[in-house]
DNA sequence: ACTGGTCGAATTGTCGACAAAATGATTTAA
DNA sequence: TTAAATCATTTTGTCGACAATTCGACCAGT
């Protein structure tokens, strides 16, 4: 069996929030009282608290003593800032893959591209499963570094931000068949063993991601 | 007034216990009982353990359901992981700060590097400041980011297990005058506004610590 | 001796009540 | 009318007791 069958309240008011609030059921930037949340999960509020808690260090929450938690509401500046971030580390995600990923990883990554080839030509409900596919991909890159602190701060302290704002970088239409391209060029660097390569490349994608973002970031505040 | 004048138990708790895991006052590895950490500090479980989730949230412990928490101590392999991320995230922070320190700010961190050189010739007490003018040098650096969040991820989250850990890395006496070289290059490349640079300086500075590390790794496991 | 199960003690998880602090409306003074 | 002070209400912080789970010693059977 996994860490224990029985999941704690605590846990599961974790894995509840987390889910929510990601998927924007609950809305960034809202804000709470714990008596509230608390009745309307029906525990009391121990659990809540330290659910709450756990939140605040996955960085979707912030807290302040005497004053409440309130779901993060990133302004386009911060979401910058986390961008950069992501740039930085999923560069070293991607080169460190090319040296650890197992070749029967690589051939997986390969045929993930073209199952999304197939998505983006018949795309009917393109917009979800395009997105999801982003994901999909770019978390297999994560994985393939087998560095577990970097796969953990990534995916579990950073891409939920992410997640909650992908809206943000939908935009244009040509961008899916441009991704693919430039999936398909960064998993040619990793078939390489070229380090160096795919983190640039990775960089470079993920960096217009960065640059869509800062053109709505300049028009927001015009 | 700051946040709230009045710190809050668990606040209180929080930054003790910080303290004394980074300063190793709390081994690396140990595990108590949360009713003996509540007796030594005279404080009720409620706080304790809400300080011990914001402990968690830092990766100072690691927690398990109806096992209690454990100071975290992390393997050979574990602290290159670590480093792996430094890296990555230090040197976007150089580049950044190529890019938006004020030049008073460049200003005081050459004060600050003569102030270190002025350190290692009269070199009494040297071990300890040493480390602390190394530790100086990258907070003013990763302040000069001006990216809010990549400052909390490298500061709160990753330089507390630097610290608790490097002890290891202290090693040859070479190593301080080489690293004061390499600072200054670091400056100097942050004064020309060359980001791509000052990036790969810095992550050939702190691959130099890592590439240390590696070597004990190496031996640890043979 | 060794494996497996059982039971009691120790430890973590949860709850409800109370204390301390912040919030917002009301009052009072200029 | 405005602005500061006061006070009741609401909300968070803290506590001690109880429930659920785990841990370790003990025992039985092989």
């Amino acid at each position: 069996m996994g860490p224990s069958a029985r999941l704690t309240i605590a846990d599961q008011l974790l894995n509840t929030l987390k889910t929510r609030i990601v998927r924007g059921e609950i809305a960034a930037g809202s804000k709470f009282t714990e008596q509230d949340l608390a009745d309307t999960f029906q525990v009391s509020r121990g659990p809540l608290r330290e659910a709450l808690r756990r939140l605040e260090g996955l960085h979707l929450v912030e807290h302040v003593s005497h004053r409440g938690v309130r779901v993060i509401s990133l302004s386009g500046r911060e979401l910058l800032e986390v961008y950069e971030i992501r740039e930085s580390l999923e560069g070293t995600a991607a080169a460190l893959a090319a040296e650890k990923m197992t070749d029967s990883e690589v051939a997986e990554l390969k045929a993930l591209l073209n199952q999304h080839e197939h998505d983006i030509e018949r795309s009917d409900a393109a917009d979800y499963f395009q997105k999801e596919g982003d994901f999909d991909f770019h978390y297999r890159i994560i994985q393939g570094s087998k560095n577990r602190r970097l796969i953990k701060l990534l995916c579990d302290e950073l891409y939920h931000l992410i997640r909650m704002y992908r809206y943000r970088s939908s935009t244009t239409q040509s961008r899916p068949v441009r991704a693919l391209a430039e999936h398909r060029n960064i998993v040619t660097a990793i078939e390489d063993r070229d380090s160096a390569l795919a983190e640039m490349l990775m960089r470079r994608h993920i960096s217009g991601a960065r640059k869509n973002i800062e053109q709505q970031v300049l028009f927001e505040e015009s």
